[in-house]
This record gives structure tokens, C-alpha cells and sequence, in this order.
DNA sequence: ATAGCAAATGTTATAATATAACGTAACATA
DNA sequence: TATGTTACGTTATATTATAACATTTGCTAT
């Protein structure tokens, strides 16, 4: 039995997917127009190889992908598109796991707070208010000038301890 | 001029640095006894290393100061005593910058938020309420079970502020 | 159209961080 | 002192990321 108790920004398993990328890569495109910025073939295919699914992923990952497509890639190709797409706020870095995930609110100035499942592997964006300014308070307090923040938690989401709880019992 | 209106973990100049190492060796050699786990010669050593400043310090950068005392040391050499260090809550691992420093408060139950300073080098290790309560909250608000946190803010401390305003005129 | 320029990508090599696997030494304790 | 366990040494390799330079692509101005 699934709970949905809990309002959760964690996408259920038979959300439609297709939508999510269909909606990051135009508003990507968009974006890259509008900054006359090039979002280039190569480019909107790592963006794409990144929102196959709300699970970070590994350059490495990506860069076996697009050699599996056909593409002669080697390392800088894919960290080439992965600058420029971290540069225009299209992705963001997951520190605590090397790994890369498609932004929620690109283009938009926005917290970006992270809440990573261990079992399904999903990452949930935020941009919870109370969290950030928390973290701005206390930076006023003791002075410091805040340029980036990595906000990582990790654990387990509701939609995986429900399954979990159902497979015991 | 330097300012004092911050109250800041961060450690100025010309604290008493020895009493910072000393007092942290203490508590490392008391944790241990108390916990039955063994801080070998390696492990307090590499932990003493890591307290030479309150910079967060490299693997690498550890292997190369053994090495120069004349220690056959090789990465696992390093990755152990870290391990152990890290798994007895003795050292924090920065993952923004895949680096390790000294816990502030080995042995008791505490948050761990990191403000690090890009100009000194310095991290400093908070345990603020109301950062950690948000957090919480959310993950209560969203049903996610907590396991790890990485909480790291980037920037320039007050400190550096100052003495880049001295410089300037 | 096309020459010239800048941006993007290809290519090769290497740096930086971390772990696997297995053997040896040190330590506990009985 | 025999025995088992934990820590450490050693060699090899995995994983993540960047440096340096060559080539291609796409835009701009003639
Ligand atoms: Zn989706
Ligand atoms: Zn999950
Ligand atoms: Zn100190
Ligand atoms: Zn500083």
C-alpha cells in the first residue's frame, strides 16, 4: 500500500517521465536562445543522457552512453558539456557522489537543496526557504560571503520505505 | 583594522594553535580508550597531520607528509586511517573538496555544517540549530529518513574580508 | 561565395582521488 | 607460546578529472 501522506518532491514511479525531459530540454533550448548561448547537438544529448531518469549520473556513465550511440567521446568531450551545462545552470553537481542531475528550475535563481535516496538512487531538488535561510542567517551572523552551497542529504524516501515495509510484511 | 563585530568559528591568525592540536589529540586518545578501538601510532599521526592547520587536507597531501618523515606509505596506507578516523567521528570528510579535517567535537552526537573559505583555506565547523532543524523538517514534511548530511558553504570569511578591504585601501 | 576568426570538438596523454586483493606483522588473550 | 584477529605493507588497478594541442564547425565581413 503506498502511503502519499507525505507531499514530496521524490517523482512517483509511474509519473510520466516523458514529460519531465520533454519540459527540461525546452526550457533549455529556450534558455540558450535566449542567453545566445549555444546549446549544440552534442550539448542537448548530454543534457537528455542526464534526465534519462532523476538519478544522478556519472560522467563516465554518460561518456560509455554516448560510445554505445556511436559517438568517438572521450573524457573532455563529455566534461566539455557538462562545464557548459553546469555554467548555465542546466545541471547540477551532486558532490557527495561525483555525479550530475538535471536542474529543476533552470534559468531561475533558485537554492538548490538535495535529497538523495539510496535506495532508488533518486535525487529531489528543493528550494526549501526555511533551509536556506538558515544558512544565510548564519553566514550574516559571522560575516561570511556565501558563493556556493552544497546542500546534500542522504537517506532513504517514502516511496522506498513503503516498498520496503510492504516486502517485509 | 580588524572588524570583531562577528562572532565566527572561525579561528583568527594568531590563536594558540598548539592548544587546538593538543586538545583534539586528547580527546582522540580518551574516545578511543573509552570506545575499546585502537588509536595506532598511523592513525594518531595521520590524525595530527590532518590538525597541522584548520585547512581541510588531501589524501595525497597526508601520503606525501608520511613520506617525507621517512614512512613506506602507500594510498591504502592513507585511506585506512581514514576510514577509521572517519568511521569513529575523529575527522570530517569534505566532499567539495575531497578533503579531510579535524571534528571539533569528537564523541558527542552533533550536526556538522561546514563554512570554508576559499582565501585562507579555512574550514569551520558549525552545529547550528536552526540550519539543522530546517533540514530536519523538511525531510519530516517529505517522509525521508535521514542518513548522511553534506552541508558545505563556500565563500570568504570575515577575516579575509577585512584584510582584503586593508589592501585596498 | 569565401577568407578569416572564434568557438566547439577531437585526440592523446596524464593528473588526482580511491579501492581491490593478497601477504605480512603486530597485538590480544587464553 | 599457540591462536585468532586486527592492522599494516605492497602491488596493481579503478574512478574521476584536466592539460595541451590539433581539427572541425559555424559565424562574420568582405
Ligand atoms: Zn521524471
Ligand atoms: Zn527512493
Ligand atoms: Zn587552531
Ligand atoms: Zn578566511
Amino acid at each position: 500500500m503506498k502511503s502519499n501522506k507525505h507531499p514530496t518532491n521524490f517523482p512517483s514511479a509511474d509519473h510520466d517521465h516523458r514529460r519531465c525531459v520533454a519540459s527540461a530540454l525546452d526550457k533549455a533550448e529556450s534558455y540558450c536562445a535566449a542567453q545566445g548561448v549555444r546549446l549544440t547537438k552534442l550539448r542537448h544529448r548530454v543534457l537528455e543522457l542526464i534526465w534519462a531518469s532523476h538519478r544522478p549520473v556519472g560522467a563516465y556513465d554518460l561518456l560509455q552512453q554516448l560510445t554505445l550511440e556511436g559517438h568517438k567521446a572521450a573524457p573532455p568531450t563529455i566534461y566539455r558539456s557538462l562545464d557548459f551545462l553546469l555554467n548555465n545552470g542546466l545541471i547540477h553537481r551532486i558532490n557527495s557522489l561525483n555525479a550530475y542531475v538535471g536542474c529543476e528550475h533552470p534559468g531561475l535563481d533558485h537554492a538548490a537543496q538535495f535529497f538523495i535516496c539510496g535506495a532508488c538512487g533518486q535525487a529531489a531538488e528543493l528550494d526549501d526557504a526555511r533551509i536556506e535561510s538558515a544558512i544565510i542567517g548564519h553566514a550574516k551572523r559571522i560575516g561570511f560571503t556565501i558563493e556556493r552551497k552544497t546542500i546534500e542529504v542522504s537517506g532513504t524516501c517514502a516511496n522506498c520505505q513503503d516498498q520496503q515495509r510492504d516486502r517485509q510484511g
